[in-house]
RNA sequence: GCCCCCUUAGCUCAGUCGGUAGAGCACAGCCAUGGUAAGGCUGGUGUCGUCGGUUCGAUUCCGACAGGGGGCUCCA
């Protein structure tokens, strides 16, 4: 046996160390900084304790807290002492399962008694792992076979069922539970618990955390199971980095969608209506016509043409085009009448599809392009609405386009195409798309699934849009592709959608006759660009924080005299930027100066105009815009007017 | 849907160890006419979410319901 063992760095340079040397003793050596930074390692690809002596030739990398990787160990840690101090302090606590998450962690308790956690036990929970922590308790490793991990944790019913399930698995990624038998983390004589690994040395390591809500949780997340109690925590590498993140989450929450619909008078959800359900105020409104404006003129200048349906139909209609059997659940329940059973309309594909088949068709009407702005209800469980981007009443801007075989591909080419043209219009510019497959709930058969995926995917290639594949994503009569936008908070939402449908048409019996003289069978496509035009105004008002574009905003201008003896001159003035389409509110001189430009630039209106004696005299304005840093005094009335009208000009449809 | 939390003036919130409540903003009136983010004074704010129970008495304690928020996917 050789006094010296070799590592190769990932640099691939080696270092020589002695026998039995662990990755921490690597890290020490190669510097004092990567020393304190080091959390784990990877040996030959896998993650180990600093603790872990190394071998001879491995390829080893030191994992630091600054990574994404080191704050999963930090935050994976930080959940073990949550775990210890909930222990500590209700004796009889059942512990689940506690893992890693992006930004933070949770761990899931079952409290003795099923009593459950208040927001005020945060506070004790932190002050006892502050103990855990200060005590700086080392994490130590220990391997034990399955039956000794099942009788260490026999009054652990949760650990029980992870040792037994997982031993029946083959896998030994998962679970620190494998052939080899369990590992388990030891931080006192009292505390120990099943875990996979590594973990930082000791708790000492850690300390940049809070706990964030408690919430209640379905063990293996299914609903049938026993519910646990949840605690969601935070953890980084450092105070700075905490503060941070915290400082996002303020942010965050201050773009909250329902909180500025509120605050600039945008819309709200009357209880009078009941959940999910909206009502648009004059200047959400507005906000929302102008969307509409705009993509009605793109869709018209794309060659699509213009439908309108209704709000309900016989039952029949969803008999044939399988909602009934496929989406009931998600449909609001019938009404009867005169012996008809009505529904609301959770899709407008079949109303579409009638409109298709209302004559008999000819390829040289294909692709028609129908487009509709359609109203449809949902009914979504109570607890998954959220504001306007989760609602049970929305409106999609939807189109249905029918084809020929051979039209199908440069059609979702240009579908493609002409999404992100419309989401770039809007102030979006990064996207991702998801391609999702057949789910296990689907019409139809598998090889026309398979053709339909295929034209998906090689639209995809063609417009290289980065994808990745959802499997089992799909709708129940359509593979598609999902769109998402990352926001100005590189926050992701999913809007578009676009779907092959070979099952509608079939189910419809729809046809066209080609060149051949004969019957065919067109293919569909279901696209909506928004998606939800509500969902859309509500993601956009995040992404913008309430400060619309110009082109959107529903005021574009606030006009302010200096004294009430100027309103004249203002209204004057307002008349002329309302001559050019702007939209202009005056501020009557009622209250002070400062008051109402601090009001104006509240509701975050674009430009705000001071007039006063000399601007009266020489037919100026003083501007104040929301994107410069300077008041700009003495600017020529006219040459204000040019340059606005020209800013919201390049925001609207060309002709 | 299920679990937890919340619900007091238009908004944001305080408060009452059980004796029908307060602040700021907003709103109304008066004064102030002010050149770039809150001028001054005065005034009214309310079925303390709803229904029921306990009590001499409930906004407060208990229960049910409604509405809202968070969570229920990311594998110790």
């Amino acid at each position: 046996m050789s006094d010296v063992i070799s590592v190769v760095l990932p640099d691939g340079s080696t270092r020589d160390l002695p026998p039995g040397a662990t990755g921490g003793e690597l890290a020490a050596a190669i510097g004092r900084g990567l020393a304190k930074a080091a959390v784990a390692v990877t040996v030959d690809g896998a993650e180990r304790d600093l603790s872990e002596p190394l071998s001879d030739g491995a390829r080893v990398a030191v994992i630091t807290d600054g990574t994404e990787a080191g704050r999963h160990i930090l935050r994976h840690s930080t959940a073990h002492v949550l775990a210890q101090a909930v222990t500590d302090l209700w004796p009889g606590a059942r512990y689940a399962i506690g893992p890693p998450i992006e930004n933070g962690f949770y761990y899931d308790f079952e409290l003795p008694g099923g009593t459950h956690f208040s927001d005020d036990d945060l506070g004790r929970i932190e002050a006892r792992m502050w103990e855990i922590i200060a005590a700086d308790q080392p994490f130590t490793r220990e391997e034990h076979s399955v039956a000794e991990g099942l009788e260490l944790f026999a009054d652990q019913p949760y650990k029980v069922e992870i040792i037994e399930g997982v031993d029946a698995a083959d896998s030994d990624r998962a679970e620190g539970v494998g052939a080899a038998g369990v590992s388990a983390y030891r931080n006192t004589d009292s505390f120990v618990d099943l875990c996979r690994g590594p973990h930082v040395p000791s708790t000492g390591r850690l300390g940049h955390f809070r706990l964030q809500k408690v919430a209640a949780a379905y063990w293996r997340g299914d609903e049938r199971r026993p519910q646990l109690q949840r605690i969601y925590g935070t953890a980084w590498e450092s105070k700075a980095a905490l503060e941070e993140h915290l400082h996002r989450l303020e942010e965050a929450e201050k773009r909250d969608h329902r909180r500025l619909g509120a605050e600039l008078d945008l819309f709200h959800f009357p209880v009078e209506l009941g959940g999910g359900l909206v009502v648009f105020h004059p200047k959400g409104g507005l906000v929302r016509k102008v969307m509409e404006d705009y993509s009605r003129a793109e869709h018209e200048k794309a060659g699509y043409e213009f439908v309108f349906t209704p709000h309900l139909a016989k039952s029949t209609l969803f008999e044939i085009s399988g909602h009934l059997e496929w989406y009931a659940e998600g449909m609001y329940p019938p009404m009867e009448l005169e012996g008809g059973t009505y529904y609301p309309k959770p899709m407008n594909c079949p109303m579409h599809i009638l409109v298709y088949k209302s004559r008999q068709r000819s390829y040289r009407e294909l692709p028609l392009r129908l487009f509709e702005f359609g109203t449809v209800y949902r009914f979504e469980r109570s607890g998954v609405l959220n504001g306007l981007l989760r609602a049970r009443g929305f409106t999609q801007d939807d189109s249905h386009i029918f084809c020929t075989p051979d039209q199908l591909a440069p059609e979702l080419a240009d579908l493609l195409a002409f999404v992100l043209r419309l989401l770039r219009a809007f102030g979006l510019e990064e996207f991702e798309a998801e391609l999702a497959t057949r789910p296990e709930k689907f019409v139809g058969e598998p090889d026309e699934w398979d053709v339909a995926t295929d034209a998906l995917r090689h639209a995809l290639d063609a417009a290289a849009l980065p994808y990745v594949v959802a499997d089992g994503e799909g709708a129940f009569y359509a593979p598609k592709i999902d769109v998402h936008v990352k926001d100005a908070i590189g926050r992701r939402w999913q809007v578009s959608t676009l779907q092959v449908d070979l099952q509608e048409p079939q189910r419809f019996d729809m046809e066209f006759v080609g060149s051949d003289n004969a019957r065919h069978r067109p293919y569909m496509i279901h696209r909506a660009l928004f998606g939800s035009i509500e969902r859309f105004f509500g993601i956009l008002l995040e992404h913008y924080a309430g400060a619309f574009p110009t082109w959107l905003s529903p005021v574009q201008v606030a006009l302010l005299p200096v004294r009430s003896d100027h309103q004249p001159y203002a209204e004057e003035a307002a008349g002329a930027l309302r001559q050019a389409g702007l939209r202009v509110d005056v501020m009557a001189a009622d209250e002070g100066l400062g008051s109402r430009i601090r009001k104006a630039k509240l509701e975050k209106i674009p430009y705000v105009l001071v007039v006063g004696d000399e601007d009266v005299a020489a037919g100026t304005v003083g501007v104040n815009a929301r994107e410069a840093e300077q008041v700009r005094r003495g600017v020529p009335l006219g040459e204000f007017r040019a340059a606005v009208a020209a800013e919201v000009a390049a925001h609207a449809p060309t002709p």
